[in-house]
DNA sequence: CAGATTTGTTTTAAACTTAAACTACTTTGT
DNA sequence: ACAAAGTAGTTTAAGTTTAAAACAAATCTG
């Protein structure tokens, strides 16, 4: 009976688990759809109109938020991409001209990479663009909708990442 | 004068398009770092526990929705990605024997693309971790917050998809 | 202070991705 | 029938991406 009591905890925890999961499952592609479908179109708008990658664009707007410049592991996490792959890019970029990589003075394993003043430039044109291209696409979404998915994707992003938390016990 | 109010006209017209811009902007970065995070998670589950990649799921997804198999050009299709991707995956899903492709009677030009039985039986195992993964990391959200996510999110699509065509004309 | 561990970055290998060029086939318009 | 245009798919080149391994420098510990 004891066992029996136990299989009946663990059937209900696992329908309570899977309350509406279909639901969330149709949520997720949809979601994906629409990062998707936005990602394509800025990524397609950037190569015509700049000549430039979304990975690239992304680096230089994350080092636009940060003047004195950010070391290479900082970048990787704001990102949320590998270390490796940021190497590749700020090649890329140095190469171009739009960034600088020089020494952290005092951590001689670490480099603190900046925009260059004509990555600096080159960066604010395309962001006043690619606000403008984001605001149209989303323009059939009135302002309190706005409000309420941002609200709820927050929400839905801190249930990610708590749900990490439980796990690690089980 | 009729310089001047073809001039306020724009004015109007900018201030409009901008209308809420800054926090369309900061909803589209929230979205993008959601599905990367969820991304993420199931990109390393679906590694660490079956050894298959997220393009190889998201393929035999596709397939697995389609019995009779796609052309090769639908699975592009349908994954959002361009044909010269779906030869790769397909030719390495090929290789590991998770899918067949014939030739389509009646067009030369074309492939039926279709999961063997392994391929059927492999998906449908992951497919229903996958399912509780997500509603795993989205348990922290209640029936009525998915229903209105997605409901918002079929919004946004729709805002992005018609937004194109009012391009044409510009 | 020497050895072990941790941290920051790069390197490597394999896969994924796209756009563009190309091949082969089919459809269309004469 | 036949040339032109379109469609299906593959190939190619360049770049992005990841995970894992290699490395170097800094920090910790006994």
């Amino acid at each position: 009976m004891r066992e029996d009591a136990h299989e009946r905890e663990n059937i209900v925890a696992l329908e309570a688990a899977a309350g509406g999961a279909k639901e969330k499952l149709r949520l997720w592609l949809r979601a994906l759809t629409f990062t998707n479908l936005v990602e394509g179109r800025v990524r397609a708008r950037l190569r015509d109109e700049y000549g430039v990658t979304l990975p690239r664009f992304d680096m230089m707007a994350a080092l636009h938020d940060a003047p004195d410049g950010l070391s290479m592991g900082e970048v990787s996490r704001r990102l949320m991409v590998s270390n490796g792959n940021v190497t590749g890019i700020a090649e890329r970029l140095e190469r171009e001209g739009l960034i600088v990589r020089r020494p952290m003075p005092g951590d001689r394993r670490s480099q603190i990479v900046r925009l260059t003043e004509a990555g600096r430039a080159a960066f604010e044109e395309m962001a006043v663009e690619h606000e403008a291209w984001i605001a149209g696409m989303l323009s059939g979404l009135s302002e309190g909708e706005v409000e309420t998915l941002h609200h709820l994707l927050g929400k839905a992003k801190r249930s990610v990442l708590g749900a990490d938390e439980g796990e690690e016990s089980a």
